[in-house]
DNA sequence: ATATAATTGCGAATAGTTTGCAAGTAATTC
DNA sequence: GAATTACTTGCAAACTATTCGCAATTATAT
């Protein structure tokens, strides 16, 4: 699975490359599911510390310059992934149960037949889908 | 467009009637946009009162009776709608710029495609797909 | 190296939501 | 219809996620 380099990414996008910044977007880019601010400030490794009020400006910017997209939100907290080519939109699943988060498959074509009606209403820029239920690990041990 | 009858539903699903939940319910019926606890809170007309705590207390035992649904999450605040029979599941517009809510048409059979993926992975018994963008309005205003 | 503009830490402020507890009220029983 | 009981409500305080102002720090351009 390959995936971006922070700093190529940050420059690319005409955002100042900091060690902070490249911490928590190293941070981000590594997790294979979606990411919130309190997880990414208590997962810093090592001697680097960034500010939680910091980490919040910092994924409101990414998400604002495109690196970021809002993936959902759960009970009030909200979860962010890569926007990048190596994560095209998809749908999460998540168990009502244990709380476990699973990304589905891209979107495919298909799928955007769902969105014909909605794309008379406006222009869609941004797609988010969520679907709760009970895992099979869930359910087995029921 | 047929609607539930407050009082009515209260009772089949076993809670007790009291003159706030009519009231907090016959609002929730009489809205075609999904609602927050504050608006409820707010659009109380007349006489009656009902403290802000209670009516958080009641969208979470109307969810739990399986009365409301969540319909989607804006900025941190959580919006309800009814889960009765005159309200099938369906997705939802937001516009980004005058932060509008559109309601769209029921889910179809086909769209439900797009979760044979999902039910793979557990039982779906919530489905919750907002979609953002600009408005027509607010693209002819531009 | 200096200058400039952007970023960061800190603490305090907000906003939405939840909770404990005493008082009030709906449903049940007589 | 009044007494009983369990549930609901108001109130104030707690909690959580998130935002903001401001002074100190740091990345980039000159
Ligand atoms: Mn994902
Ligand atoms: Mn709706
Ligand atoms: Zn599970
Ligand atoms: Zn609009």
């Amino acid at each position: 699975m390959d995936r971006c380099n922070a700093t190529e990414l940050l420059r690319l996008k005409n955002v100042k490359v900091t060690r902070s910044r490249i911490a928590i977007l190293d941070e981000i880019i590594a997790s294979d599911n979606p990411v919130n601010a309190i997880d990414l400030h208590n997962g810093l490794s090592g001697q680097l510390t960034v500010n939680l009020a910091t980490v919040y400006r910092m994924l409101k910017l990414f998400v604002d310059v495109g690196i970021l997209r809002e993936a959902f939100a759960d009970n009030g907290t909200q979860y962010f992934e890569m926007a990048c080519v190596h994560n095209p939109a998809h749908a999460h699943f998540q168990c009502s149960k244990c709380k476990r988060i699973i990304c589905l498959s891209p979107l495919t074509f298909e799928d955007t037949i769902l969105f014909s009606e909605a794309s008379k209403i406006g222009e869609i820029n941004e797609i988010n889908i969520k679907l709760k239920g009970i895992c099979q690990k869930c359910r087995s041990t029921a």
